[in-house]
Order: C-alpha cells, then sequence, then structure tokens
DNA sequence: CTGATATATTCTTATACAAGACCTAAAGAA
DNA sequence: TTCTTTAGGTCTTGTATAAGAATATATCAG
C-alpha cells in the first residue's frame, strides 16, 4: 500500500504521479510491465475506472505503451523510434535519410561556460565531446558535435565506435532517457574547420541545427551542433 | 436524432466523427459552441460518459476547446495561436520574433507543375501569389512568398494590404481553417533576386523554409517559400 | 501438433455525483 | 430610486466507480 500524500488532487492525477516516480527513479525501468489497471486500482485504494485514467495520461506522455489484452509497458527508445523522433533528415522524395558513421572522436575535457550552463555543470566541469562525421552514399553530409555530462556517463570513450544512434545507448547503458529536444536552425558559411571535416569550399552555406536534449525529468543532458550540407537533403518538421 | 451510420466502430468514435464531420462541413463554425455533453449525448442515444469521450478526442486532435462550466467551442485561429503554431523564427534570447510587413505584391497567375501538383490544381489553373518582405526594426530579414488555389480565395488581391497573420484571415474571411504544416528547411546561397529583395550580397546564406500547409480534411491548401536571414535571427522547433 | 478453454489484460459503456461558470432575483446601502 | 451585493438555481464540464466486452496468451486435452 503505496503513499498518495498530496492532497486536494485528483485521485487518478495521484496515481499518475506516483507511477511516474517510480519510472524517473529506475524502479521500473524502460520494457518493464507496469502493474495492472485492477492491480494498481488495489494499490492505491481506487477504482479500476481511475488507475486507467492515469495510465491513459502516462501514454499520452510517450512515457508508456499499452497493448489491449497484453499489458502497459514502460517505453524504449529504440534505435528506429529515436531515430524517427528525433532526426529529420530527409532525402528529396521526403523517405527517411540515415547517414553512416564516418569517422569519430571522442575526447574528455572541461566545459566552456555555455556548457556548463546549459548542461547545468560547475564552472569548467567535466565533458565528454563526441565529433562526427556522417555520410550519406560515401559523400560526407554531416558534422557535428555532441557535449554530455561526464559524470552521467562513465566509461563512453572505452565504448567507442558508438552506435549511430546515441540515444537508445544514453538509456540501455545509462539510464538516461531522451524524452524531448529543443533545437535553434541557422544558415551559416561554412568555418574553415568545418568545410574542412566535409570536404567543400570555405563560405559554403551549411544548415546549423543546435539541440537541447532534455531526460524525463527536464534536465539538459547533452548539447549538440550538427552541421547538414542540404544540397541533397532537406530538414523536415511537422508544425501542429 | 442524427444518423451513426458505420457499425463496428464503439460508439465514441462515431459521436465523433459525426461531429467533426459537422465542423468539416461548417454546420458548426470557428468560435461556435458545440452541444452539451448531455445534449449530444440524447441527440446519439449514448451516455454522457460516451458523447464526452468523443468530446475529448475532438480537444486532443486540437479541433475543439473545453472549458469547465462554460462549454465545448469549435477552436479559432487568432493571430497569437497562428503565430505560435505555425512561426518558429525567434530572436537570441529565444523570445517570438515577430517581422512587420515590409512591402507586399499580390498577383494572380497559372500555376506551374509543382505548383498545380501541390495543391490538386489542374494544369496551369489559377493561383494567387502574395510576395512579402518583412523587416524586424527597420533591417529586412525574412522574404517570402505564398501560393493558393485563386477558387478558394476569390477577392483575395482587392484586401491588399494583407494582415501580418495570414491564416486567421483564411479562416474568418474564406472558412479555410489551417490545422497542419510541413515544413522542409535548407541551407542556400542567395539568389540574386533573393539578394535584391533583402539588401543582402549574393550567395549570402539563406535559411530556406518550404512549407505545406493542410486545413482540417487535409488538403494543401497554401505552397509558402520564406527565405529567412539568419545572422540574428534562428528557427525554432521542439522534438517530441 | 491442434484446438478448445481458461485467465489476465486493456477497452467500452453507463451511472452518479462534484466542481466551476453564469444568470437572476432578492436584499441592502447610498 | 439606483446601484451593489449576495444567495440560489441551472447549465456546463470534470471526477470516480462498476460491469461487461474484446483481445492476447498460456494451458491442457486429444
Amino acid at each position: 500500500m503505496s503513499s498518495l500524500s498530496e492532497q486536494a488532487l485528483p485521485l487518478y492525477q495521484r496515481v499518475h504521479d506516483a507511477v511516474m516516480a517510480r519510472i524517473v527513479s529506475g524502479d521500473l525501468t524502460p520494457g518493464a510491465m507496469l502493474p495492472s489497471e485492477f492491480d494498481l486500482a488495489a494499490q492505491y485504494s481506487v477504482s479500476q475506472g481511475t488507475a486507467r485514467k492515469a495510465l491513459n495520461k502516462l501514454e499520452q506522455s510517450g512515457l508508456v505503451e499499452r497493448h489491449q489484452g497484453k499489458g502497459t509497458f514502460v517505453a524504449t527508445t529504440t534505435p528506429e523510434t529515436s531515430l524517427f523522433h528525433f532526426f529529420r533528415l530527409r532525402h528529396q522524395d521526403d523517405s527517411q535519410a540515415i547517414p553512416q558513421p564516418f569517422s569519430e572522436t571522442i575526447r574528455r575535457r572541461a566545459a566552456n561556460a555555455k556548457e556548463a550552463q546549459v548542461l547545468g555543470l560547475e564552472a569548467r566541469g567535466a565533458v565528454f565531446e563526441i565529433a562526427r562525421v556522417r555520410c550519406i552514399k560515401k559523400t560526407k553530409v554531416c558534422y557535428e558535435t555532441s557535449v554530455l555530462n561526464a559524470d552521467l556517463f562513465p566509461g563512453l570513450k572505452e565504448r567507442s565506435p558508438l552506435p549511430n544512434a546515441l540515444y537508445p545507448l544514453y538509456q540501455r547503458s545509462y539510464g538516461v532517457t531522451i524524452v524531448r529536444a529543443d533545437e535553434q536552425l541557422r544558415a551559416i558559411e561554412a568555418t574553415s574547420s568545418i568545410a574542412n571535416m566535409l570536404a567543400v569550399s570555405e563560405a559554403t552555406p551549411v544548415l546549423e541545427v543546435e539541440r537541447r536534449a532534455f531526460d524525463i525529468v527536464g534536465r539538459v543532458v547533452e548539447l549538440r551542433f550538427s552541421f547538414y550540407l542540404t544540397s541533397q537533403l532537406h530538414y523536415s518538421v511537422s508544425l501542429r
């Protein structure tokens, strides 16, 4: 019998919060099956319908998946879902473009001022920087650097080469689930170093994408800069 | 007593579809109040809870707004909501950037092949082309052209100058509600004509945004190309 | 191996009551 | 009188519960 503490909130909200807390704390890990609606109802002394409403809310926010007859499960970040949600590059026919890793360097260094502020670190705290060049059909189309709080990802450097999709790795190996990402896009001239990396002339127009990736509790876990060549590709968004 | 035709679907789904049809057909216009849950339940011979579930689903898809004690209303496209949903330009501090109209030309012409295909017109069908340059603090930051099916927007040319936000105009004056937009982004060099419009040198990097705007029934109503200077601004998206 | 059956799960529908917004009319003060 | 306040009534959506249907899966007999 768990406590539902907070008074004045609707019952379904309290159940929702309690289950959410169990997921956030790692008590329920991705892929795990949740208690059934009836079990949950018994645990928190509410009706099945009320427990159901709580679970539906969790489903809407993408934290769990439900299947009639099977049960409710904590959502997992698969390479497919991760790419689908967070990787917006498309070919001209709007089919998904999946650049393959070409080169990769991982180093541990001190965070600069901006990184420390965004990632919530103390000044010059330790970070990992993953720098990668990615190709489509032998032509380089993307240079990107991801910066992470080193304390959250011990031993990351030894895992090189990393998989194409990083977020499933974050979740499986480090218990960090990315649920949201804010991106800022700009058209810039390629700097000499970027031009060099992508093997194009300087001042080529490049699409710069600055991303902040958030975990379940809203912390910024990753600061990523991507530089795309968009002559054959484009970045695709759906607004609603 | 309305018919619920389709068999085999759940009751709440049938009610949902029926109410949706009334909105799509224009029987219920934006801002109008829907029948109450009890009225709806009586009309379709279901319980209040079932009617409620149908309305909740409509709310989730953004078609209606609900307010406890007041009622359920067909969603309206205000300049604020329209800008918030469909205008992603931000200042460096991430506050919303709202460029003001600088110049505007509207002309009626024949659609080119791509426009005809995207807008679902016959070859060389009539379209309106709205070309605008927009400024922030006296500096030009955006050149954009919107292409519309001329048949859907009679007399548009005479309405010049158009308001800053076009979608509320589409809805109020022409009964066309934009609910979704797909965008493709690229970094390109400014062509001579674009450079000229924006008063920058040729080959300046420009963020090109190609948008298809959809109405309630999923038709593409507008094909828009925007060209932004992103030295002081950026395009902001949230992925989840 | 196959097919019926039992069991566990979510999904659908219905009912009752609570809470919020709004109107109206009565009561009271200037 | 005129205006303000207040109490109640009524219409609305929100919350909670219960019972049965639909779906997936395991079990067991043949």
